[in-house]
DNA sequence: TTATAGCTTCACAAATTTCTGAAAGAAGCG
DNA sequence: CGCTTCTTTCAGAAATTTGTGAAGCTATAA
């Protein structure tokens, strides 16, 4: 063989599919810088990258990496350490952690409702409109607690499939 | 009284409304046009409007809605549809039919799930990598499961909140 | 303490997205 | 059949979003 013992990882092929899932973040709405670090992070070895790393492997700006992981820290999509001594910061995806941060969506779940529920008071409970925001708000409360209790089944599941985390 | 005795609807009120649920929707990656037309048709009395009453209420230009509303169709938030007889086609939001279209996604799903796949195969399994990536894929697959039968839930639950529809 | 590696912030340039006006295209109606 | 009314398409203007380079901060290390 020509190739080196370890490094079987071909950055082409991860490349390939760090662009191809950003993609996918992007079109459901994640901008996409933060889209593209997710990715990298996600197809990495240990799951973490320090901002140097993310730089030269996407080719971009410290800048650049700065905004888009303030971006995916806000939305708890990824966690930021730092080894201590060390100013190298690295950023990591936390398995649950960020499947709950798509999910939930919590805080925007509750903006939605709260936005319903000033519609229904000022265009009146009683009137059609009135009642179709109604429903609407009835329905994402249900999802609400819904999304809650499938957080639990998963759990059960993924320990079923890959076995006590 | 000064007011006449119907057309409680306070424009006002309505805009106000409108514009406060279209910025949420906005920010949950809806683009701006798309949302406050929906916005506006989830807060008509009716559940349908024209395009003329669109443009008339948003303050913008036909080419807008016409946009605006190709957009929504696409993704099975409102359906078209033509009063016999008239070339004015009307808009209409359908409650269960925008649910759906919100919670499922299938598409983007199944998207999500087809490039994982490729990651996996590309990265190999048996690397940590592959794995994380197999873990992220079981956890797609249990929710595009958990969402058809929340949706089942959901029609239980909405009758016994309103009555049968 | 000072030097320095590394992250962040800011102003601006580039690219993308979004809306409009104008013209072209359907479909009912006389 | 043409007229009229409505919708769509298209090119371009305007606004927004994104990413960069350079300067500024912070905290480790010497």
């Amino acid at each position: 063989m020509t190739e080196p013992k370890a490094a079987e990882r071909d950055p082409e092929s991860v490349s390939r599919f760090v662009e191809h899932f950003a993609a996918q973040l992007v079109e459901a709405g994640l901008p996409r810088m933060p889209g593209r670090v997710f990715a990298a992070l996600l197809a990495s070895d240990t799951g973490a990258l320090t901002s140097a790393e993310l730089g030269e492997q996407l080719k971009v700006s410290p800048a650049a990496v700065s905004g888009a992981v303030r971006y995916l820290a806000q939305v708890h999509m990824v966690s930021r350490e730092r080894a201590p001594g060390s100013r190298r910061e690295r950023y990591r995806v936390h398995g649950d952690q960020w499947y709950e941060a798509l999910t939930s969506r919590e805080a925007i779940i509750k903006r939605w409702e709260d936005a319903l529920r000033e519609g229904v008071a000022s265009l009146g409970a009683d009137t059609p409109a009135g009642r179709r925001l109604t429903e609407t708000l009835a329905f994402f409360e249900f999802v609400e607690h819904e999304v809650e209790t499938m957080m639990e089944r998963w759990r059960a599941h993924r320990e079923r499939l890959f076995g006590t985390p």
